[in-house]
DNA sequence: TCTAATCTTGACAAAATTAGTAGGGTATTA
DNA sequence: TAATACCCTACTAATTTTGTCAAGATTAGA
């Protein structure tokens, strides 16, 4: 498994935000409810992206999270490091231990899953998964 | 992380074997030894191998494991599949529980990442492995 | 035939990671 | 000033990974 519940509940609650975007703050527990994700545990994933850079928060009655730059300057890579860390395909392309580094075949095939993962990741913005949602929506119709 | 240790040990194993495929069985503590792999671990992957149909083993003096298949009509995806069962991006796509199959775009990436993680590892055979061990090993001398 | 080398099997256990829970604290605003 | 909402830290439960161990079965070769 690639990604664990982290990186899916966060970024299905980015693209929450991104869909409001402009719109003022939503809170968590809206976030929670509509997604089914234990307001807690949502709670400490936003506050991760926040310091990360990727949402703010405005505290108080009224308040809520909002996306801290526009949709198009949101990497889906962006949200999933923040949450999981490095996506890696094997851990022995993070510590370079098993001194086969130069020689090491399997590694090879790591390196190649790596890349075209990130490749995905780093090229797709949330606001290009909203225009799939409404391309969605309208076959859906 | 995709790959455990699991599908990294039996990978470089079967890769083993792949290169004494024709020439009589590797015994386990050969294999365990040479690839620093605790030896009664292997051994466990190397039975779930042997039960998926990929490597047969001859037992008693002298005995030890071989591929039961040609290198070029094994996959790397036979192998991690047959190791860490089926290789996905996320949980939400082997459950269809999320409620939203048809409407979720974070499924939509999800999905995308797994097909080029299976693009990449069921078009690449054991022997595709050697070869390019081969090239590299020319390429450092 | 005996023995050492091998694989076979299943149960168990330690460590790490994931997925939460809980609860008190702080800021804001109506 | 009370209600709302984020903030923060510690703890816990569940699951998965990564092994360990021991008793057995099979075979080659002395």
């Amino acid at each position: 498994m690639l990604l664990s519940t982290k990186g899916r509940y966060g970024l299905k609650a980015s693209l929450e935000l991104a869909f409001f975007y402009g719109k003022g703050p939503l809170n968590l527990k809206s976030i929670s409810e509509k997604y089914n994700i234990p307001e807690s545990y949502l709670e400490q994933l936003l506050s991760k992206l926040k310091k990360s850079g990727y949402i703010d928060t405005i505290r108080g009655k009224q308040g809520g999270y909002l996306l801290a730059k526009e949709p198009k300057d949101i990497t889906v890579g962006m949200i999933l490091r923040a949450l999981e860390g490095e996506i890696t395909s094997s851990d022995c392309l993070k510590n370079d231990k098993c001194g086969e580094e130069n020689t090491c075949v399997t590694r090879i095939i790591f390196e190649d899953i790596e890349k075209s993962i990130n490749n995905i990741i780093d090229n797709t913005t949330l606001e290009d998964m909203i225009h799939k949602r409404k391309q969605i929506y309208k076959e859906a119709h």
